[in-house]
DNA sequence: CAGCTACAGTAACATTTGTCACATGGATTA
DNA sequence: TAATCCATGTGACAAATGTTACTGTAGCTG
């Protein structure tokens, strides 16, 4: 069994044999550096990416290059957007940006078009995908509707620690600006009243979350 | 050949024959009154809504009882939300409120499951809605995210003027504030700035939209 | 070490938005 | 007609956020 099968059945257990090898025998084993743009607003799209490992940021680009992120992608998931854009000429919505080296496998739309008809662990898969992203991004609309700046960070910070699966940290307070539309100067003011609530301890490129 | 089938077929062009015997054979027409409750958030979802007449809000609810729109449902959609949610015991995330006296077809989410499956005409369908109306709710991101009040409300006018086809909008400051989950005060203001730079005028209960 | 750069802290101020208070005027009802 | 709602207008102020400008400091590099 080599070793993209062993990673693919780790990370998609609900996927059937018959899938896997389907997988294997026509999609394309991938990696992609930190940085790298997986996806960019108003590209075609011509596959969709499961990730094997590593971690993916999709965010909305405003007009003026804003990045407002939406949520992140790890192993055992995949692009919802590209999951359901049919065999249409159908352009990203979205973009996507890796923050950790990822391996991916990616999949032509035609494939999953089929196999939506025929393998019913894809399709319960996409179903999933669609639901859950779906559900993650009313929070986001939740979170900017409803909450001020203060709050909005907490939640930011939550969702990061959980993500990395560590209390600290490391970002600087001009990317966490750039991530909630803000400027650093409001971001600094903010960590600045939450340290001295003790909810977190501020350290040179990194903050240590103490809730 | 009945009133639902012409309706059916009318609103759901795309739906195949089989499909609508199939819809008439098990399924229920309903109608609901302005100002009812379709779906509550936290409500289990038993079935879908297909709208053959009237429209209908949905909005995403705040902690205390704010109510911040998403998009509108008119004749010929569904609720994505509902579309998507499985077999399992899925609840509601969003509320659906009737803005005009609507008349529908409440389809079983057992049904739905089995259809996808059968009847490519409504496996495109689901995908179909599910696609726009998750695009519909980055628009919305997007608003909140990167525009301010002003444009926000501009967009606003503008979206409901298209949803009803006229330029005339009946809804007082009041209701705007609240799908803008803002104050009036705030609403009263930027109109008047608006009609000083002749984007609208101003009546009592309406806003004729001059662009 | 000197010089550079990125990150962080902070004061001062502008702008936007939210809130309170109160006035006006149309429409409806007793 | 008088009383009463409701929708709207508006001034004054509070609070949150955005902007500008400047400081200090850690860490890197020649």
């Amino acid at each position: 069994m080599s070793e993209t099968t062993i990673s693919l059945k780790k990370n998609f257990p609900n996927f059937s044999n018959d899938l896997i090898e389907e997988i294997e025998a026509h999609c394309n084993f991938q990696t992609f550096k930190s940085g790298d743009i997986v996806m960019r607003t108003g590209q075609y799209i011509k596959n969709t990416v499961l990730i094997l490992k590593g971690q993916l940021k999709i965010y909305r680009e405003g007009d003026d290059g804003e990045e407002f992120l939406l949520y992140y992608l790890e192993p055992g998931q995949a692009c919802a957007i590209s999951l359901i854009c049919s065999s249409k000429n159908q352009t990203s919505q979205i973009t996507a940006k890796v923050v950790e080296d990822v391996e991916a496998v990616t999949i032509p739309l035609t494939l999953m078009d089929k196999w939506m008809m025929n393998h019913r662990s894809w399709y319960e898969f996409v179903i999933y995908t669609y639901r859950t992203r779906f559900e993650e991004v009313l929070e986001v609309v939740d979170n900017i509707a409803f909450r001020a700046m203060d709050e909005r960070l907490e939640f930011y910070l939550k969702r990061h620690a959980k993500a990395c699966g560590c209390k600290e940290i490391n970002l600087s307070h001009q990317e966490i600006a750039l991530e909630l539309n803000t400027s650093r100067e409001v971001i600094s003011r903010l960590l600045k009243k939450m340290e001295q609530r003790g909810l977190v301890r501020l350290h040179r490129n990194q903050i240590e979350l103490m809730i």
